[in-house]
RNA sequence: GUGAGUGUAGCUCAGCGGCAGAGCAUCUGACUGUGGCUCAGAGGGUCGCGGGUUCAAGCCCCGUCACUCACCCCA
């Protein structure tokens, strides 16, 4: 073979595609009835857009990048998610002179330079969804059981809600300091990672897995037990405004974002399902300081995006029935192929999904490859039928037949009549 | 970046020094004009790649690449 393609990179085809489209028509249906809009972005941008606004010292930026120069000189990025790019273009084009708040939602790849492994690969793809300009706790309960809606149409159980709230550059500072001195007496007992994290970003010493880390932690204090008065409010009453909306979370003071321009409430869904070790299926938070940052005015914003990968591992098995032509025309001999040709020709046009047979083959080749691509319905036209301009339309499951008239319309009248 | 496992037909895999195989899938026929069942046959291979050992290497050895899984981290 001379040609494969990347690592961790995949071409995605028949049946497999069936689930990513039916998944994605979920995701627009219920997009629409939240009345979010969708936003095309770029899969490229300034590898500043990325590095500012995600943070210098996460392991996206400082090891997970498809970063390269142009042949202007210039640093381009490979989009690793979609939240940049989107407040990118919300303040570029000035969406903020639109009735508040505006709601948008994506779905593309984003590249990632990472081992590939179950449930992660280089290329993947996200279903996004952003609001901008909603301060109220009222937002998030209604993003997130937005992204409970479309996780249960999907098809999927067994989903754990874990939330919590990462403060705001008012109250982290302390937070920080306090589980600093905690850890700090007993630094010597966590692992490198966990010493290394100490300095750079020491809310990821909540995230580690190492046993002798976990215990090690244990009694150190919780980031929602310091938070300020306006965090802890938004909280509460995030709480409130899901349980009056039926979605079921627990709260998870560990939680921690990759990100660094997450405030205030975080979020991620995970599958209790799932074999592999990677079961976060979505994520989200809220940004408030994000707009500003990049030149816009100072707007508050919530989002969340979903691993499409993750969830079609989890939605593989439930994935049903797929659609065979509603007609194949089989033809014996020259003219009669013709006609059948051009019979398919008018009903495509009517929408009716009709095959024929392009090559000779015996009636029974033919009969055979109309089973097997999933026919609903077979009509045989040889001399006979020709001459007397009638056939037998046979419905492949009942095996029941009518006689119809080789017009599109009667035909197209019968299938309706024979196989709905 | 670290560690482990696996590379043989389109797919799932067997073969473990001696002619490259099975099941499924594809195509054809048995059955001039009605599919699904059965039977027979056909096509399809750089045994990942390179080197070594050997009279002889999918098989043993070395290297390399790819894939998979796990760690790190994340969707």
């Amino acid at each position: 073979m001379k040609y494969k393609s990347l690592k961790g990179v995949h071409d995605i085809y028949p049946p497999d595609i069936f689930i990513w489209q039916r998944i994605e028509n979920i995701s627009r249906d219920i997009f629409r009835n939240y009345g979010y809009r969708e936003i095309r972005l770029p899969i490229i941008e300034s590898t500043e857009i990325f590095t500012r606004s995600i943070g210098e010292t996460t392991d996206i930026v400082e090891k997970e990048m498809y970063t390269f120069t142009d042949k202007g000189g210039r640093s381009v990025t490979l989009r690793p998610e979609g939240t940049a790019s989107f407040i990118r273009s919300y303040v570029e084009h000035y969406l903020y002179n639109e009735p508040s708040p505006q709601k948008f939602y994506y779905m593309g790849p984003m590249f990632r330079y990472e081992r590939p492994q179950s449930g992660r690969q280089r290329q993947f793809y996200q279903i996004g969804a952003e609001v901008i300009g909603a301060e109220s706790a009222m937002m998030d309960a209604e993003v997130i059981s937005m992204l409970s809606l479309i996780l249960e149409r999907i098809g999927l159980d067994n989903l754990s809600f874990e939330i919590t709230s990462i403060g705001c550059p008012d109250c982290r500072p302390a937070y920080t300091a306090a589980l600093k001195d905690y850890i700090r007496e007993k630094i010597e007992s966590f692992c490198d990672d966990c010493r290394r994290r100490f300095d750079i970003n020491p809310l990821r010493l909540l995230d580690c897995k190492v046993p002798s880390c976990i215990k090690e932690r244990e009694g150190s204090p919780a980031v929602i037990e310091h938070l300020c008065g306006g965090c802890g409010e938004h909280l509460e009453s995030l709480k409130h405004h899901l349980r009056i909306l039926g979605v079921s979370f627990v709260i998870n003071p560990a939680l921690v974002r990759g990100l660094d321009y997450y405030t205030k409430t975080a979020f991620e869904v995970k599958s209790m399902s799932s074999s592999g070790s990677q079961n976060a299926v979505a994520a989200g938070g809220r940004y408030d300081r994000m707009v500003k940052e990049f030149g816009g005015p100072d707007l508050p914003g919530i989002g969340f995006a979903i691993g499409m990968e993750r969830i079609i591992q989890l939605a593989r098995s439930l994935n049903d029935e797929f659609e065979g032509p509603d007609i194949f025309i089989c033809s014996l001999g020259d003219d009669e192929s013709a006609k059948a040709l051009g019979l398919a020709n008018r009903l495509r046009q009517k929408g009716v999904w009709a095959e024929v047979s392009h090559d000779k083959a015996s009636l029974r080749s033919q009969m055979n490859r109309a089973n097997r691509i999933g026919a609903k319905s077979v009509i045989v036209i040889g001399e006979n039928e020709l001459k007397c301009n009638t056939a037998k339309l046979k419905a492949m499951k009942s095996g029941e037949s009518s006689d119809v008239s080789l017009s599109a319309d009667d035909i197209a009248t019968a299938l309706n009549k024979l196989v709905g």
